[in-house]
DNA sequence: AACGCGGGGTC
DNA sequence: GACCCAGCGTT
């Protein structure tokens, strides 16, 4: 195969039919790689129409390094309500202070520097390099693994050959505009050469690909057939005081949905739990409500049953005590939203 | 190498 | 419903 070949065609098609996203500037002088930064963790594992509307009011808000890095980790976590993985937000903000504290401010863009930074990885280090300076690190997403399975008609699945596309991958780097190409090839897997009956005609690199002479595009890549995710069952309390408030406290810091606001809730986490749960815990005169909640994680779907305490009097227990219009407001995780307007419901 | 880690878009 | 997404960190 002709590789220069390849990144041309890729490159042509790019300066015509590329996406218009908000972190890709017109300007290259205008390359912010705080901005490339965070559009990366946002799309880690997430759909570009999804990361959209966050990052845009993500950048109002913080606009630069120096503006995160004094923000409040709370509010970080608060603003990433909706968008799920939320240890994204925590290293978001840890980075920020490194890079204040650490490297003057100054986004280090040296492979051995970035790839330290937490909450970027393999993938994430080369994608910044690539898309801020050009550099020819060979970079490989979700999309640009099944392109790759299918120019080269790799048949395995692909949890079991991410050695050989990324071996294969980096036959086809181009040595200038790195950083187009690569955002071409997720442009070309996201638009054209989709999962699902991709639209070859209008496919830039149709004649390089094996899969089409093949007549095999929708076997390439091979899926894996996914068990059924188990069913954990657990309690969620709904706590009013006198007031008319409701008891919301921040979770563990680590574990699932680490450092976000909830309504205490337990026995189907692995959090420990502390005094204060037990605390809770403890309450008596507890009402069942008929309601219940279904939420799915990533590995695992959630049965919660709605718990209600009604004028409770006892200060002893740590946790925010939120008016029931202001929740609304909170950051709260979709599974805890879910809580919210089940018990509005009723 | 395998697993824990969310949530939403899309058909 | 099922499938998938600009992956990372830990074990």
């Amino acid at each position: 195969m002709n590789y220069t070949d390849f990144s041309k065609n890729v490159l042509n098609w790019y300066s015509a039919n590329k996406r218009d996203l908000p972190w890709r500037c017109k300007n290259n002088s205008q390359k912010d790689p705080y901005k490339i930064w965070v559009s990366e963790i946002m799309l880690q594992q997430t759909t570009v129409a999804t990361v959209i509307p966050y990052y845009k009011k993500f950048l109002e808000k913080w606009p630069n390094i120096e503006k995160l890095s004094k923000s409040n980790v709370n509010e970080v976590l608060d603003f990433w309500s909706g968008l799920g993985y939320y240890r994204r937000a925590k290293n978001l903000h840890l980075t920020s202070k490194i890079i204040s504290n650490q490297f003057n401010g100054i986004f280090p863009l040296e492979k051995n520097e970035i790839i330290k930074l937490p909450g970027v990885g393999e993938y994430t280090a080369a994608a910044i390099r690539a898309i801020a300076k050009d550099e020819k690190d060979t970079v490989v997403d979700a999309n640009i693994e099944r392109v790759i399975a299918r120019i080269f008609y790799l048949k395995k699945p692909i949890k079991q050959i991410k050695k050989e596309i990324k071996q294969n991958a980096e036959k086809l780097t181009p040595k200038l505009s790195n950083g187009d190409y690569i955002q071409a090839l997720m442009d070309i897997g996201s638009l054209i050469c989709t999962p699902k009956d991709p639209t070859c005609d209008n496919c830039p690199i149709e004649k390089f690909c094996i899969t089409k002479k093949k007549n095999a595009v929708n076997e390439i890549p091979k899926k894996i057939i996914k068990n059924d995710k188990p069913v954990r069952e657990g309690i969620v309390y709904w706590i009013k005081n006198k007031n008319n408030q409701i008891l919301l406290k921040r979770r563990e810091e680590n574990g699932l949905l680490p450092g976000m606001l909830e309504f205490p809730s337990y026995n189907w986490s692995k959090n420990k739990i502390n005094e204060n749960d037990k605390k809770i815990l403890s309450i008596k005169n507890t009402k069942k409500l008929e309601k219940k909640v279904m939420h799915e994680f990533s590995h695992f779907k959630l049965l919660l049953t709605i718990y209600e305490i009604n004028k409770f009097n006892k200060n002893s227990i740590n946790g925010m005590w939120v008016g029931i219009d202001e929740i609304n407001q909170l950051g709260l995780p979709t599974l805890m939203k879910k809580v919210y307007q089940q018990v509005m419901e009723i």
